[in-house]
DNA sequence: TAGGTTAACCTACAGCTGTAGGTTTTTAAA
DNA sequence: TTTAAAAACCTACAGCTGTAGGTTAACCTA
C-alpha cells in the first residue's frame, strides 16, 4: 500500500540526504549519481511520491522544494518487514543467515556484525 | 527482468516443497495455507511462471504436472542482492545490521547467528 | 452414452511502474 | 517589454500484477 518503487527509491535517496531541494537540484544529484531521465520522469515521480505520503512539498514561492516526508528508515522498516514475511516465512533468523550465505561478508564486516550481536544481547540482558 | 512477484512467490513456495503438483494438488496447499484465490487465478500464475522460466510442466498425460524449475536459492539471492544494491548502496553489512536493529532477533537466533559467523570466520581462514 | 467435474486455454481489466511528451505559467535576462 | 528557460501541470502508453470470467476439452460415473 505504501512502498516505494525502485526508481522511487532513487528519488528518495536523494531527498534523504539532501534536505528540502527544488527540481533543478534532485536533477542535479541524480545526474551526478549516473541518473538519465529526461527531466518530466523525476517530476512524475515527485507527483506520485507526494500522493503517496513520502515527499512534502514546500509550495511558498517558486520554485518549489521537495523533501522526504518519512525516513529511510521506515521504508527500510517496511520492505524488511514485508521481505521476511513472504520470502522467509518470517524467520528473521533465516533471513538473515541466507542473506549472509548468498553474499558473504568480509572478515571486518563480520567482526562488526558479532559486535553488534554482543551489543543487542546486552541490551537483552539489561532490565 | 526475471524476478518474482508477492504472488508468484506464494505459488512457487508450494511447488518448492510439493515435487511435481497437479493444479489440484497446488490448489489444496494453497487452501491449506489460507490463501482464497479463485480457481483461475492459480492457473493464471502458473503459465506466467511457466513464460518466466520459473515452472516446468510436465504434459505427458492429463492432468499436467507443474514443478519448480529453478530454485528457491536462486530467487533470493536474485532478490536479496537487487535490495542489497537499491536500498543499502551496495554494503551487506549496512544491510544485515539494518534488519538486526529493525526486527530484532531473539537471543537463541542470535546465538544461532554468531555460531554462523564463527563458522565463516573459520571458513576464510581456511587454505 | 449423456452429464457433471476438472483442467486447459483464452480473454479482460484496473492499478502500479517506467518513461516520457505537450502546454501553460512564471521568472529572469536582454 | 519581448523572450527564453525552467518548472509546474496534464496526459499518455506499454508492460507487469492481482484477480478473475468464459469456453472448450477430457475423463469419470451413473
Amino acid at each position: 500500500m505504501a512502498g516505494l518503487s525502485d526508481a522511487e527509491w532513487e528519488v528518495m535517496d536523494i531527498l534523504w540526504t539532501g534536505g528540502d531541494l527544488t527540481l533543478a537540484e534532485i536533477r542535479a544529484q541524480l545526474r551526478a549519481a549516473g541518473n538519465r531521465w529526461a527531466g518530466n520522469t523525476v517530476q512524475t515521480f515527485l507527483a506520485r511520491l507526494e500522493k503517496k505520503g513520502a515527499v512534502r512539498v514546500s509550495r511558498g514561492g517558486l520554485p518549489y522544494r521537495y523533501g522526504a516526508a518519512r525516513s529511510r528508515e521506515h521504508y527500510e522498516r517496511e520492505l524488511l518487514g514485508e521481505l521476511k514475511k513472504r520470502v522467509f516465512r518470517g524467520s528473521g533468523l533465516r533471513m538473515v543467515s541466507s542473506f549472509m550465505q548468498l553474499e558473504p561478508l568480509s572478515r571486518e564486516d563480520l567482526a562488526e556484525l558479532r559486535r553488534a550481536i554482543d551489543e543487542s544481547v546486552g541490551e537483552e540482558d539489561a532490565p
